[in-house]
DNA sequence: CTGAAAGCGCTTACAG
DNA sequence: CTGAAAGCGCTTACAG
């Protein structure tokens, strides 16, 4: 069973493709009752005009691409979903891509992307992206990018972003005004500019409260894939290493979950003995037990936001106007839970 | 920056756009010389074929759909992991969709990637899809329709999934092993197909082990999410129907995960007090406590081996051969964990 | 070994 | 109000 052409439709009611194609549309120029008649027809043929045919006159796809390091990561897909459901509403389809962390990989499929003429390009870059080049190509081509998440700052492009400074200094914040003396930190791989960020936060935090920074207490994963297993080997190396850390910011909830299955088997009390503050706010980490005290980063938000960013680009090229770049930088909250123990008081008389 | 094409090459080499084609795609019968031109410029020019206007000439767009219910859950982001990874080494590209477990989005879905023209469409159904019309639309077309976990045994096509029943009924049969006597089972919605052969995996291991089917102790929700909440109000409900029951086969880890939270919440003891089993192995339910002894859901695999199923129907309608459609049921495993008992020595003389 | 020509299915400026 | 014609960028059967 082939597909229903305009010709057929043209044939068939003994008119012009023309005629037909533009009562489809409701152009102005064409009479009711012609209207009328070929959109009845349409109908009951099932009529779906061919995307090729389309794109190839219009030049548009209304199909974007997001490429994305990992799928199967709570935070991402959030994200994926909202970026979806986005694009849904505005007549566009998503085409994604894993990147697996990989730079190799992510730059062909920037290429397989450009060569699929989307409109736009959504992306949170893999842990080993240091070179922009494929990504200035983008942009070079006039074609929307948006980064999200995991970006590159020296990059001229709109970017959706939380502050991870920011919110890694709260939760250092928070591990001071509970009273831990001796903070350490897991950060992850080393590349990444919110692994960067978070670091930032967490030092600058320390030295605002004339806590002395310990380059030793920041423990860096090479393998940097954020994972249960890093959390769990970072714990047991602390344990070794500084027995005297009582409070620990985790630049990643699975990490921190990891860290906590750790200690939960070595015996070592949380919050009593050690303090755990995650990020991210991952579902899994209000039902692990004890229940971790994290940073909320709205996933889905941001995809949606992305989205949207990425939309208002689509339209300026259309419009043949110059694309207006723009950082958007979303909101984050301290989810306090049962793995950092209650604020002190500040009596002081 | 307009993208180049052959003409543009053409003119530059003062050769005809007939022969750059051809020589981009080494036919036989262009000069070694020509070629060795023709791919050079291409590769400066950085030349991509137009998809549109390849997809146009050629009835394909190397693009599949992807419907899912939803996408930030476990399970399912692991398959379309294995999907995207699949397709992509085949030189496919994948436009995901979410269904929402709503019908009518499945539906809009379907014509939306039909008008898309994809060469092939994979598909996890929606709870509430009950009528399949928009499925046999797609199968009448010709055009490739692979079922994964969430089916309709009704419509013929090929499907991957697992043995439910069989896995059910190990699930349940471990619990009578490990001593339990009397075993509830939460079930989710009642629709889906996954859903009533759980169900009847249960009730068979009940049968088979003389013990009596109290259909009570079935809790549907009608809802039907398989939602932590879920969990925590069955639970709730359970512990106040029915004191005596001291094993429960509950149909996804979320909503397993759930009815243990409200478990210890409450002080009942797992396993003491009541034995739980779960199904899928997300990762969470390693990690909370006790951890869950569930049944292991190859996600990756069904991905990959779904995107595999779809592959050769595609190639069969390029071929021009007819679809052979085959179901393929992949194996599951049961994981044991805290949440229920040692096995019960079965010693007799 | 090379190229002119037709055609995939649409859209749209233009003529009548 | 309707339609002939050009063209989007390719591919391929055919001629030379």
């Amino acid at each position: 069973m082939k597909p229903v052409t305009l010709k057929e439709i043209a044939d068939q009611l003994n008119i012009s493709v023309t005629t037909v194609s533009k009562a489809l549309k409701d152009y102005p120029d064409i009479s009711k009752k012609t209207k009328a008649l070929v959109k009845e027809l349409a109908q009951t043929l099932n009529y779906k005009p061919n995307a090729f045919a389309v794109n190839l006159r219009t030049k548009e796809s209304k199909t974007i691409g997001l490429i994305i390091p990992e799928i199967v990561h709570h935070f991402f897909s959030s994200v994926i979903k909202g970026i979806v459901a986005q694009a849904e509403k505005k007549g566009y389809l998503v085409i994604i891509l894993q990147s697996n962390e990989s730079y190799e990989l992510e730059k062909k499929q920037i290429q397989l992307l450009l060569r699929q003429r989307v409109d736009g390009i959504l992306i949170s870059l893999a842990n080993g992206t240091a070179d922009y080049n494929h990504l200035t190509d983008v942009l070079a081509q006039d074609k929307p990018l948006v980064m999200f998440d995991k970006i590159a700052k020296l990059v001229k492009c709109s970017k959706v972003i939380i502050d991870d400074r920011k919110a890694a200094y709260v939760a250092t914040q928070h591990l001071i005004d509970t009273g831990c003396k001796r903070i350490a930190h897991f950060r992850g791989a080393l590349l990444p500019q919110n692994s960067i960020d978070r670091f930032l936060g967490y030092k600058k935090a320390l030295l605002d409260n004339n806590m002395p920074y310990d380059p030793s207490l920041v423990y860096i994963c090479e393998c940097g894939d954020n994972s249960f297993e890093e959390g769990k080997m970072n714990a047991r190396q602390l344990l070794k290493d500084h027995k005297d850390v009582d409070g620990i910011f985790i630049n990643t909830d699975l990490v921190a979950i990891g860290a906590i299955t750790e200690f939960n088997e070595q015996g070592v009390k949380i919050p009593e003995d050690i303090s755990v503050v995650g990020f991210s706010n991952w579902f899994m980490s209000s039902v692990i037990s004890p229940s971790l005290t994290t940073i909320d980063q709205p996933g889905y938000l941001m995809g949606k936001t992305a989205f949207e960013r990425l939309y208002k680009e689509m339209q300026q090229v259309k419009n043949k106007k110059p694309i207006v770049y723009k950082d958007v930088v979303l909101e984050t909250g301290l989810i306090k839970r049962q793995s950092t123990k209650e604020i002190l008081q500040k009596t002081q008389h």
